[in-house]
DNA sequence: TGTAAGTGA
DNA sequence: TGACGTCACTTACAG
């Protein structure tokens, strides 16, 4: 484990310097008079001699750009040391719990491997895409499509209609689940404990295009949340002796958003009014109403809300919903209807971004819109990832926002309360277990995080509690 | 090393 | 026409 936060800091010493905001991180460490060796790279990149240099360029360009270096100043920056202490924190794994957990998972393996060879026949590789595509085409003669590449289509969505069908793929699905987590989550994570029984994720601020954080080494952001096994591993996630988790998941929060962003009057009035917004989507979209919305309605107003965000298409929708293309385009075109302004504001927002080469979240972060210099159209996989890139990354800016004053306010200086978590819209805290502590710290965080910033919308909050991460229950 | 697959938000 | 929902990370196979 590293014992300060230069040595912690040294991580970005393996990471290109690529971005502005890698260069103001190595500005940063020389202005605290520390020697950073991506030098080499500075040079090889800017062409410039020392890192002095480098700094001074980029400077000079943020002082043209007030909001890009408020932004950087006020949250890239004061992250860094948010990020030290959770790494340096960690999270303690109870190893002889996650090593019961993969031994009733390879009974469970070796059971479904045997059934299936024998179904097969003769030697295979379970594991092996090719194998099995070939196996399940050309032996059980299950109409397959091809991939890219020409070869059979294996995955999940494509093999899962014949499940009924054959029992094979039953077991074939099941056994990847199986495996996926052994091999992903139980042996990664157990080698991962240090010496004090705690796993230490490595947080880069700069991996995700949208300013998301990434997790790494191992990535405590994807976990897995499904009951059975999944659930099991993530039971193995337990607050030490006396302590207790706290969770706090922001909730809706990139719809709040798009809401705050569109200033759509209808999204914004189903938040005001606490309404559930899948229920007052679907409400909406099929005139019926908010009381009378069915189940089969609210799950189709859900897939829409999301698909929106990402800006889906009504091929995309059908696939989903496993509905014909033209009833899917139905579908957002109502959306659309009911919601005229998200349409206004997206074609607003993209006309705006083609003009000035860039796009920017609420607080300011920027992305280039043609990457490459020369492209001056936005082509549909384009317009996608520009649609998208308000939502989430505004959600990532709030959610840093939140975090560096949570730290700076609660969590610096407490022994009875360590961040040791983020996973997107998600903090998890270890907490002395004491209902004082709790009632204060419950209070004190969902505030902060509430009133992070003013949208249109109001920003909510669910608290869960547990002695482990896998079981974590409502307050 | 690239592709397919599958976890999470 | 062709492609067809964003952002990540990790594993495994196959070349």
């Amino acid at each position: 484990m590293q014992s300060n936060f230069w040595d912690w800091k040294a991580h970005y010493d393996h990471q290109p310097v690529e971005t502005v905001f890698d260069c103001l991180i190595a500005e940063f460490l020389l202005s605290q008079g520390k020697s950073v060796p991506s030098q080499e790279l500075a040079q090889h990149l800017y062409g410039v001699q020392t890192l002095d240099e480098l700094a001074a360029k980029q400077l000079a360009k943020f002082q043209q750009l007030p909001t890009l270096y408020a932004y950087f100043t006020s949250l890239e920056l004061p992250m860094i040391p948010v990020l030290w202490q959770m790494e340096q924190t960690g999270i303690f794994l109870d190893v002889p719990c996650l090593q019961q957990v993969a031994t009733e998972m390879d009974v469970a393996v070796t059971e479904l491997e045997q059934s299936m060879k024998k179904t097969v026949g003769f030697e295979i590789n379970l594991k092996s895409t090719v194998q099995i595509g070939t196996f399940l085409a050309e032996k059980l003669m299950v109409p397959l499509q091809k991939t890219k590449t020409g070869k059979y289509a294996t995955n999940e969505t494509e093999i899962s209609q014949y499940a009924e069908q054959f029992p094979f793929i039953q077991s074939l699905l099941q056994y990847r689940e199986l495996t996926k987590l052994r091999s992903t989550y139980v042996e990664t994570l157990i080698e991962a404990v240090a010496e004090d029984g705690r796993i230490h994720t490595r947080y880069t601020q700069v991996a995700a295009q949208t300013g998301r954080l990434s997790s790494s080494a191992p990535n405590l952001q994807n976990i897995p949340v499904s009951a059975g096994f999944g659930q099991k591993i993530k039971s193995c996630f337990k607050a030490a002796k006396g302590k207790v988790f706290l969770s706090f998941d922001y909730s809706q929060q990139e719809l709040r958003i798009l809401a705050h962003l569109s200033k759509e009057a209808a999204l914004i009035k189903a938040f005001q009014e606490k309404k559930d917004v899948h229920t007052a989507t679907a409400a909406q979209i099929f005139s019926v109403k908010y009381e009378d919305v069915t189940k089969e309605q609210r799950m189709i107003a859900k897939t829409i809300n999301f698909g929106v965000v990402y800006g889906m298409s009504s091929f995309g929708l059908s696939a989903q919903l496993h509905i014909p293309v033209d009833a899917a385009q139905q579908f957002i075109t109502s959306f659309y209807t009911t919601y005229p302004n998200i349409r206004k504001y997206f074609e607003q927002y993209l006309t705006e971004g083609k003009m000035t080469g860039f796009v920017e979240t609420i607080l300011g972060r920027r992305r280039a819109v043609f990457e490459q210099a020369g492209h001056t159209t936005i082509d549909n996989s384009l317009r996608r990832v520009l649609i998208n890139y308000p939502i989430q990354g505004s959600a990532a800016d709030l959610m840093k926002k939140a975090v560096i004053t949570i730290h700076q306010q609660v969590v610096e200086n407490n022994p009875d309360c360590a961040l040791l978590l983020q996973i997107h819209d998600d903090l998890v805290f270890e907490v002395t277990d004491n209902a004082q502590v709790i009632e204060d710290l419950t209070v004190k965080v969902k505030k902060m995080m509430c009133e992070v910033y003013p949208l249109a919308v109001p920003i909510e909050v669910d608290i869960k509690i547990g002695k482990n991460w896998g079981e974590m229950t409502r307050i």
